[in-house]
DNA sequence: GCTTGATCTCAAGTTAACTCGAGGTTGCAT
DNA sequence: ATGCAACCTCGAGTTAACTTGAGATCAAGC
């Protein structure tokens, strides 16, 4: 005899939504974006497996970390089978986000120093300051919305 | 006899670009945000002053340190006259940016950290995990655009 | 006076990550 | 069988920081 699918494996997008703590109208937009692909039922509504919560979890930890929803489907899609994320998958997968985060981290700092050097310079000169030319073409930060660091405390 | 404006002291936005690096348009657009001020022709061309080179040169090196237009408009207005800033100026406004800075790179450290003890753990769940659910309620990121830390390498 | 390049305004498009609302359908308990 | 909460789609709105384009006007040299 085959394991039944009860009844309770199969999750309405509501629940999913009091479960993960997202909003409804994110879990859609989370499927339009391809990081989830929830089953249908005959009357098209969206079913989740309980592998989705994980799946939902995943996304959820990896923007708290400072990932792009882009970065995180880029590496769900390096998993063999693009599946739900394992313990195992997770620690590959962490410690590459420590990297990102350690660039980024880095990054930052080396602008707080130059800041630093720049404290009472007063120079305001974009052909002199340290900090809009360091080593001429640090700034390749590139069109479209710019760096944002934070929401207005 | 007064001091004339000779013609080079007028400015068109055109020479603007060319001397911030700005675009035509970001600088009318910074203008809109209400930035900066320029005087128009008798034909409504805007001509700008010397001194808003400088001013200009302050919004760009305050962007790179990842400030937004919002916050910079704000440190410029508590300036005195709401002019450009001086090299006084600029050291007290490169000391509160030096501390914003200090306190987005605190946050992001703390976060590397946290990861740190969860590589390996492999829980993935939103009730248990360090980073999703440090202390409670971290998680005031808030609605709209997430945070964003740096272009795609 | 004419041509040409620089400017002007205003509206709409871009990206990220969602939200909101309208108008219509499903699923489940009674 | 019916009522109603939960679901569906689709289009538009939000914020930041700009860009692009259309259609019109200005400034300056010849």
């Amino acid at each position: 005899m085959s394991k039944r699918l009860s009844k309770s494996d199969l999750i309405p997008i509501g629940e999913m939504a009091r479960r993960t703590g997202l909003s409804v109208s994110a879990i859609r937009f989370y499927e339009d974006r391809g990081l989830i692909e929830p089953v249908r039922t005959s009357g098209n509504q969206r079913r989740f497996l309980r592998s989705d919560i994980r799946r939902v979890s995943f996304i959820l930890i990896a923007q708290q970390l400072g990932l792009t929803l882009g970065e995180i489907d880029a590496e769900m899609r390096k998993l063999p089978q693009g599946r739900t994320p394992t313990a195992r998958d997770w620690e590959v997968i962490s410690r590459s986000i420590r990297a990102l985060l350690d660039r980024k981290i880095a990054q930052m700092s080396a602008m707080r120093d130059r800041l630093d050097g720049c404290i009472g310079c007063g120079c305001l000169s974009l052909k002199r300051c340290a900090i809009y030319n360091p080593e001429d073409k640090m700034a390749q930060l590139g069109a479209g919305p710019r760096l944002v660091l934070d929401p207005p405390v």
